[in-house]
RNA sequence: GGAGAGAUGGCAGAGUGGUCGAAUGCGGCGGUCUUGAAAACCGUUGAACCGAGAGGUUCCGGGGGUUCGAAUCCCUCUCUCUCCGCCA
């Protein structure tokens, strides 16, 4: 959520700024600076009136401890009109501040300066490409195909047991998967991430805080019973552990890494990029997540980024990094890479990371905010978060690109945690 | 699932109609003392909005009501805890 001042001293900005994402909030600001100066008008003249009930609620305290019941009484006579315009001056004043919130919340996030414009994906700006791209002979499998002759997924039993997207790992599939999350894990915590374990299911506050409420309602599994939501992602409980906080300057930034399913309905997703583990309903995936002082995000952004190139270098995969142009990038995102690797059977990109600096858009629905020393007034922290890494397309990449006739050779840094040099 | 209790500042915890943004303790910050530290003592210490400022308004889980006046009384919702049952 963008800061209600920062629109109102800055609307030819926010306008300008917002058409890089291809989105028209000229209506919107429009509105939100037309009902602000109502709504400042509503408040002082409702804090007058109250000012001047106050006064009088205090003079008859006075009064009646005097033993002056009839002067009391008198002065009560003159509340009923202050308390009637009262009670309509707020009614105005919530049903503007309500107009106002809900107009807020329309609004996407400002893309950074250097989010190049565009329309969709094919306009995303490629800033690295590294690793050789694999020559494959004709007749390699893609991984689906791989994962059935080695047994190590199993994507109708997930069928049987739940629905499609919903894979079931077997044997060295799913020793793998348990080996690249402890990999990952590690990674993280060597590169000072504190891990957490959080829940996998949150309650509505948690999912407006970052954002998927109420925009991406549909793209979240809902349990109605109880009303909270499965996570499409550990940012979510990750970054609500700092809702509603105020974090000391000196101890920014705070760093933490967390493994998680992931669930996501992916309403509206069909074809065949849905084939294999190219799309799922249920995923694991380990997040990193960073608060951050202002001045230091954007910092504190390419940190993350080195970091996520070091795993898929270490796993030997090509890879490229792309910057998201402004038709292609999240409502929350002020900038965002994603990493890419290359599928070699499939022949194309897979995305396997996003990592993405909010500034202070999610903080503002937090209300996160830090204090720098001797500075009274808080301020509000900047969030970043990054895929480090998503399994199922790295899985996919791996069996791919590492099928030879004897086998799928493991890369080097995860055979000890697989225990296993290769699945024959 | 059954029964009960509760929700107050960073934490603990008082406050049952006015002088309460809120006692007290702990913690934090500043100071005195000390070679330094501890202890002790003194002071200070919530947030949002409006305002150039003085200052004003709001907030004691959320919403509604009673009253001139609500942290305090009433209604309602949510959440938490305890005991019993069931269970990993």
């Amino acid at each position: 959520m963008l800061n209600l001042k920062f629109i109102q001293d800055n609307p030819e900005l926010v306008v300008e700024k917002l058409n890089r994402k291809n989105f028209d909030a000229s209506e919107i600001v429009g509105q939100i600076i037309d009902l602000y100066r109502q709504k400042n008008k509503l408040q002082n003249q409702a804090d007058e009136a109250k000012a001047e009930m106050n006064k009088i609620s205090k003079e008859i305290g006075q009064l009646f401890r005097e033993g002056k019941t009839e002067e009391a009484n008198t002065a009560k006579e003159r509340t009923s009109q202050l308390k009637e315009n009262i009670r309509k001056v707020d009614e105005q004043f919530g049903g503007i501040e309500t107009r106002v919130n809900e107009l807020l919340v329309q609004l996407p996030n400002l893309p950074h300066e250097s989010v190049p414009e565009g329309k969709g994906e094919e306009d995303n700006e490629v800033v690295t490409s590294k690793g050789e791209l694999p020559k494959m002979a004709d007749d390699v499998l893609p991984h689906w195909e791989l994962a059935q002759k080695y047994n190590l997924i199993d994507f109708e039993l997930g069928v049987k047991l739940t629905g499609a997207g919903f894979p079931v790992y077997r044997g060295k599939g799913s020793q793998l998967q348990r080996a690249l999350i402890n990999f990952f894990l590690d990674e993280a915590r060597k590169a000072g991430y504190e891990e957490v374990q959080p829940p996998l299911v949150v309650n509505e506050a948690s999912g407006f805080g970052t954002g998927q409420l109420p925009d991406k309602e549909g793209q979240m599994y809902h349990i109605t019973g109880d009303n909270l939501y499965l996570i499409p992602t550990a940012e979510v409980p990750v970054t609500n552990i700092y809702r509603d906080v105020i974090l000391d300057a000196k101890n920014l930034p705070y760093k933490n890494t967390a493994y998680s399913a992931c669930f996501r309905r992916e309403a509206g997703s069909y074809g065949k990029d849905v084939r294999g583990l190219n799309r799922l309903h249920q995923f694991d995936k380990v997040e990193v997540v960073q608060i951050a002082h202002p001045d230091k995000s954007y910092e504190v952004l390419d940190e993350m980024v080195k970091h996520v190139a070091s795993l898929v270098e270490k796993l030997e995969l090509p890879y490229r990094v792309l910057r998201l142009c402004g038709g292609d990038i999240s409502f929350t995102a002020a900038l965002t890479y994603d990493f890419e690797v290359y599928s070699a059977a499939q022949k194309k990109w897979l995305e396997v990371s996003s990592v993405s600096n909010f500034e202070s858009f999610q903080a503002n629905r937090l209300k996160l905010r830090f204090r720098e020393e001797g500075v009274r007034k808080p301020q509000l922290a900047h969030t970043l978060n990054g895929s480090a890494l998503a399994l199922p397309r790295i899985v996919a990449a791996l069996l791919e690109n590492n099928q030879t006739p004897e086998g799928i050779k493991i890369p080097k840094v995860l055979v000890p945690y697989c225990g296993f040099e290769r699945i024959d």
